[in-house]
DNA sequence: TACATAGTAGTTTTT
DNA sequence: CTACTATGTA
């Protein structure tokens, strides 16, 4: 079927390639000499190793540009993948800028997800799907999987179906379909794990559904298995490029082998220190093996930085050199000195977020003869996102302005889920997920074993949840207040999804008309009568979902109102319902956000591919940066990948880099005591100036303001004996150590002699002795009359005598020891 | 069926 | 400590 005739009506370009070529080159001006190599190689695999800060999207841009000037290649022919909408956009804005606004758009510029699903929905019948296939999220996608796991009879407990989840994916990231996964797998989540895939699959099919893996697993399948159809692409995408390659997974690099295959002609950027995605199936051995997977291939390294003073450089560099098997890069400015990177150690948590805020506050008025640096100027880039708590609890209380990127989603939340949920099931009848979701959203007084009826009775006819519950119904099988419901619901359905397509016209033979967004369409109905927009309204509003949270007293009440206000707001860009649900669940960043200036708080993660003047680096300590249970895990590859966070973070730094460490952290209500960062070691000496906490007296800490007057070798030394010192400190501060050492008499605790990553949990088991006075959070003080294991009996004074296991137990402070 | 309570687990997350 | 899930009770 193919659309290559289509595709040249709908997207040739405006531009007129030749003409173009026919003038110099302006825009190879501005590039540097490697950038301009990585240009004008054109032919031919290039491998674009592109530092941190080099321009390496300005290069990626004018190649595009280059390519479409010299008349290689018409905009449609140029496939660009990138992994995020947002570099997607930034790439389709810099090209069209440099072209004068002359190009129409590239159809084949996009994420990969985007791309597949394009092709996919070419070629969905190849995979067994009709090409108006839903994409499943994650959470849809784990529900489905629970349901199946439950089938099995399997105790989610022990096996949680989100390691599933887990498993599955990781057999997609490797291309793996279920009767590809390879034997050594096989024992996964209970021997079940082979099985459960495959029935997923089939239950996918059924549902006409993808999820996100599917989208490029079914695309490689599909070329796999179909020469023609990869021949086609093969000579239609006459040159390719990819941006981020180091975050490519083996699905992503056995899709662009296959089309890149031909001519051979694809250009990767990417920068192998920079790879912090391989927990989700990254394969950083994607850009190592570059050149022997592409013969001949031309290797460009950008090295020059636009963006970082050398101390941030220097820093970075040797925080990075510690990995073993990198390409290697050596980053080089021309930009003068600078301020070094400030290192700086708190007592806790608490008052580094305080410490920070007020650095903050003293940057933006301007200190120490600085200049003032505005709010959105500057971020706070943390490990994991429940560290952004502390801070953002203490700009509330100082009134800073913050904004958290990359916290709960817009899509992702629960009025905008169930509404999208409502759109679905009236715009696809098989998506039985979403009909489960809105079944009993608002409460329609169908419970369990109601809905359980439904499902039933669907699989008894093999048919969809809609249809199941129709035949429920007709056939009296639910009765009461619930049917009545039910009828109203399905009524409703009906009624929507007849607005949604117009009043049926006589089905007109032969007009197969090729819609190059949605695929083929039958003309069975009549143009809608009604704005998709104003559907979504009747559909809130019949449903009684609107009035549910009308009538909602809780806090959150009107700001979910109001989420579901811009829903339909953000309905008015799409032509119709179908084309904003892909929208969405391709695209879930949430841009959105009013102009004021504010901090930005975000994971590394989320701060790859930004720069900001001043950076705050937090939490450098062993155990939560480097994570513990990356390290756990992946052992030093994990280790390595968090070194390239570090790099990463310290790299988004143009003017001044703040990292800095606390020595306690309450964590998950309990103090942990930690030692600085093995990261901070690796930091150059000569780059990095040591800076004095304030409040802390003599003794343990202040050796690190000491240091920095000191030589460097004895700065070294100090250093290392912050070590001791922080440890040392807490340990005998903690109030779980006090607690300890009063009973080590009884229980014979020891000192703990290891100083890396000191845990000490007040309310470990052998904490607790008889006749203890203990406090409990719902039954309040209480004292311990039995010790069963873990379990105590406890004689509350307010609730009585209780069992309760001795973790929801806090001894008092006012023990005396 | 729905709510209250007990128990449990708890990184990072481009799509 | 918190947010979610499973269980028990009205």
């Amino acid at each position: 079927m193919s659309s290559f005739d289509e595709m040249d009506a709908f997207e040739s370009a405006s531009l007129s390639a030749r003409a173009m070529a026919a003038r110099p080159a302006p825009y190879l001006d501005g590039l540097n000499p490697a950038q301009r190599a990585a240009v004008e190689q054109m032919d031919g695999p290039v491998l674009m190793l592109a530092g941190a800060g080099t321009g390496k999207t300005k290069a990626l841009t004018t190649r595009i540009v280059h390519l479409m000037a010299t008349g290689r290649a018409r905009p449609n022919e140029v496939l660009a993948v990138t992994f995020t909408n947002k570099a997607a956009r930034e790439m389709k804005n810099r090209v069209g800028q440099m072209l004068g606004q002359q190009v129409e758009g590239m159809p084949w510029l996009g994420t990969f997800h985007a791309i597949c699903v394009k092709l996919l929905r070419r070629h969905a019948e190849l995979a067994g799907l009709k090409s108006n296939f839903t994409i499943l999220d994650t959470d849809d996608q784990l529900r489905l999987l629970k349901q199946l796991v439950a089938a099995d009879g399997i105790d989610d407990k022990r096996w949680p179906a989100r390691m599933l989840s887990g498993i599955i994916d990781g057999w997609k990231n490797r291309a793996l379909t279920p009767d590809k996964v390879p034997a050594a797998d096989a024992g996964a989540y209970n021997h079940r794990g082979v099985a459960l895939y495959t029935q997923y699959q089939t239950r996918l099919k059924e549902l006409n559904a993808v999820d996100f893996g599917d989208l490029l697993l079914h695309m490689v399948t599909i070329f796999q298995t179909h020469e023609d159809v990869l021949a086609q692409y093969q000579r239609w995408f006459k040159y390719i490029l990819v941006d981020e390659y180091q975050d490519t997974n083996v699905a992503q690099y056995l899709w662009l082998r296959l089309l890149a295959q031909g001519h051979k002609n694809i250009c990767c950027v990417g920068d192998d220190d920079q790879s912090i995605y391989g927990w989700r199936g990254a394969e950083v051995g994607n850009i190592l093996r570059f050149e022997t997977d592409f013969p001949g291939s031309h290797v460009v390294r950008l090295e020059q930085n636009y963006r970082s003073t050398p101390h941030i450089l220097a820093a970075a560099s040797g925080v990075i050199a510690g990995n073993e098997g990198r390409l290697g890069k050596t980053l080089w400015t021309e930009a003068t000195e600078g301020e070094k990177v400030r290192l700086i150690g708190h007592w806790d948590g608490e008052e580094e977020a305080r410490w920070i805020g007020d650095e903050i506050e003293a940057m933006q008025r301007g200190t120490r003869g600085m200049d003032p640096i505005d709010l959105d100027r500057m971020a706070i880039l943390v490990r994991a996102s429940h560290q952004m708590r502390a801070f953002e609890d203490r700009f509330l209380t100082i009134g800073l302005p913050y904004r958290v990127i990359g916290g709960p989603r817009f899509y992702e939340r629960m009025e905008i889920r169930d509404a999208m949920a409502y759109f679905r099931v009236v715009t696809s009848p098989d998506d039985d997920l979403a009909f489960e979701r809105i079944v009993n959203t608002p409460k329609r007084g169908l419970g369990d074993k109601a809905q359980q009826k439904i499902q039933v009775t669907a699989r008894e006819h093999g048919v969809n949840l809609v249809e199941g519950a129709r035949i429920l119904l007709a056939h009296d099988g639910l009765g009461g207040k619930g049917g009545a419901q039910l009828r109203r619901l399905i009524d409703g359905i009906d009624r929507w999804n007849k607005m949604l397509r117009g009043p049926a016209m006589p089905v007109q033979t032969d007009s197969e008309v090729l819609d190059d967004e949605s695929g083929p369409a039958r003309v069975e109905y009549g143009p809608p009568e009604i704005s998709h927009v104003e559907l979504a309204e009747i559909i809130l509003d019949e449903s009684g979902y609107t009035g549910m949270w009308q009538n909602d007293k809780t806090p959150e009440a009107p700001g979910r109102l109001e989420n579901l206000k811009e829903l339909v707001k953000a309905l008015e860009q799409f032509e119709n319902l179908q084309g904003f649900l892909e929208h969405v669940s391709l695209i879930m960043d949430n841009e959105s956000d009013d102009g004021g200036a504010k901090v930005s708080i975000m994971t590394l993660h989320a701060a790859k591919g930004l720069e900001f003047p001043a950076v705050f680096l937090p939490g450098w300590e062993d155990g939560l940066f480097p994570s513990q249970r990356s390290m756990d895990e992946s052992g030093i590859k994990g280790l390595e990948e968090e070194r390239r966070l570090a790099y990463v973070g310290i790299t988004r730094a143009e003017e001044l880099c703040t990292i800095s460490f606390a020595a306690n952290r309450r964590v998950f209500g309990q103090w942990q005591s930690s030692m600085p960062s093995r990261f901070i070691d690796e930091l150059p000496e000569d780059h990095v100036e040591v800076l004095t906490p304030p409040g802390l007296y003599g003794g343990g800490y202040g050796a690190a303001g000491m240091a920095a007057t000191a030589s460097p070798k004895m700065q070294d030394m100090m250093r290392s004996d912050l070590h001791e010192k922080a440890a040392e400190a807490n340990v005998y501060n903690s109030p779980g150590w006090r607690r300890l050492q009063a009973r080590s008499g009884q229980r014979g605790v020891s000192q703990p002699s290891e100083a890396r990553n000191v845990v000490i949990d007040m309310n470990a088991v052998s904490s607790f002795v008889m006749g203890e006075r203990v406090f409990h959070q719902k039954f309040g003080y209480g004292a311990v009359i039995g010790i069963e294991g873990d379990k105590l009996e406890v004689d509350f004074e307010k609730a009585g005598i209780k069992k309760v296991v001795s973790r929801f137990l806090t001894g008092c402070d006012d023990v005396p020891f």
